[in-house]
DNA sequence: TTGAAAACATGATATTTGTCAGTTTTTTCT
DNA sequence: AGAAAAAACTGACAAATATCATGTTTTCAA
């Protein structure tokens, strides 16, 4: 199995503040698994003793409403460490974890964890920027959901798409997701998700190979994403 | 000037995590403020040198999206500290903090924070857990946000006031918003916000005097907020 | 490969919410 | 106290969005 020491990942977390010893450590009691796409990580209110780093693949963090519908809150990626939060706070998950795609993520018992975070203020204040930086993202995604209108959001969402997980060879969009999965990141109504997406492509802003969409008029997207 | 170490607010925020030493750093590098109502401790985009420590009173935290509309993204009271987000990634204020009513702040240079976030893993630590709890929050939000009708969510910010701010002797709440406020607390239009409360009334929900405004039914304005 | 299930799509309609335009009430300031 | 400003309110209407019903296409597993 891999050692943590040589994984490139870590590179793009807080677990790269961790000194040699608490690498070790984690690495001796990490566990690596493959999870398939659709399956289940993590379930909302679930007692999570440990933190989930993501190696590979796409896992979206939603809430389940008591009407049935989900919201996407965030999709986590390469890099991602879930179930952060819950372990900080030592409260039950309040949101779920599902992988897009398949996954495959490592699983670090809580105890290396929490461990480092009392003992290396390097890593704490690491952690610290992490999640102050999630906070304000979240902040964002507040403002956008209360002032923003479902078209404007759809469009922000495929150029989020487009930025944050890129492009195969042929300029689409690297990450498919399910008409329903963006309705459920933008908050809005499946159906209602289908028709703007159908106007965007009769407009020309996108385009789309069977599942895969690409961004075909990226000035207009933005523009369509910022004005009315 | 008061000292920090006898300060009784501390308790309720993460300074209370600081050792002796520090806090008699901060107490000599603080300063305190009062600030009246509707005016401004620090504005979107400003560079923060510091953090605001809540004595007395109430902010909002807000955002200003282009069509000129405020969203208040959180209220803070006594023993909240603002702008610890904006010291901690050392980027800008992504919110603006204004007076709700009069108030009394303390003004912390950043050096004092800095230095014990990075020196004190007790310290950092319990402001991670602040922050990790101020994410969930907002992730909560998120959800209400797209999944609540603008009915419900006005109900739960009623609820809300009473939860987090308190009654007078008379049992209206203690924490008077505005319509406006109201409205972008919630999201939505002012003229909105008006009619949903105005119905409350005439329903029996709630109560006015005045300005005042009480809970008068907080089982039925429950069943509200819950089921639509 | 083929049948069932899931995803996608579209129309018709209802509901919710926003906007505009104005009136009344309350607050603030001198 | 009285004028001006701000806040609260109301109605009429428009726009955005959700819901329901149904048909089509795609996916996937037996």
């Amino acid at each position: 199995m891999g050692r943590c020491e040589n994984c490139i990942i870590r590179q793009f977390n807080s677990l790269r503040a961790m000194s040699k010893e608490e690498l070790k450590r984690v690495s001796d009691t990490k566990t690596t698994k493959l999870v398939k796409k659709g399956e289940t990580i993590f379930g909302e209110g679930e007692k999570l003793n440990g933190v989930f780093c993501v190696r590979d693949g796409v896992s979206k963090l939603s809430k389940l409403s008591p009407n049935g519908k989900d919201q996407i809150v965030k999709l986590a990626t390469k890099g991602a460490v879930l179930g952060q939060r819950s372990v900080i706070t030592e409260e039950v998950a309040n949101l779920s974890a599902i992988a897009v795609n398949d996954m495959e993520v490592c699983f670090i018992p809580k105890d290396a964890i929490v461990d480092s975070l009392n003992s290396n203020p390097n890593f704490a204040v690491e952690v610290l920027r992490h999640i102050a930086h999630d906070l304000k993202e979240a902040d964002d995604v507040i403002v956008n959901m209360s002032q923003k209108t479902v078209k404007q959001r759809i469009a922000e969402a495929f150029i989020y798409l487009e930025e944050n997980f890129g492009k195969d060879n042929n300029g689409y969009l690297a990450l498919t997701l399910s008409r329903e999965d963006i309705a459920n990141v933008v908050g809005t109504a499946t159906e209602s998700a289908i028709r703007i997406i159908s106007d965007f492509k009769k407009l020309g802003l996108i385009k789309a190979y069977g599942k895969k969409v690409a961004i075909a008029d990226r000035k207009a997207l933005n523009e369509v994403a910022k004005g009315s």
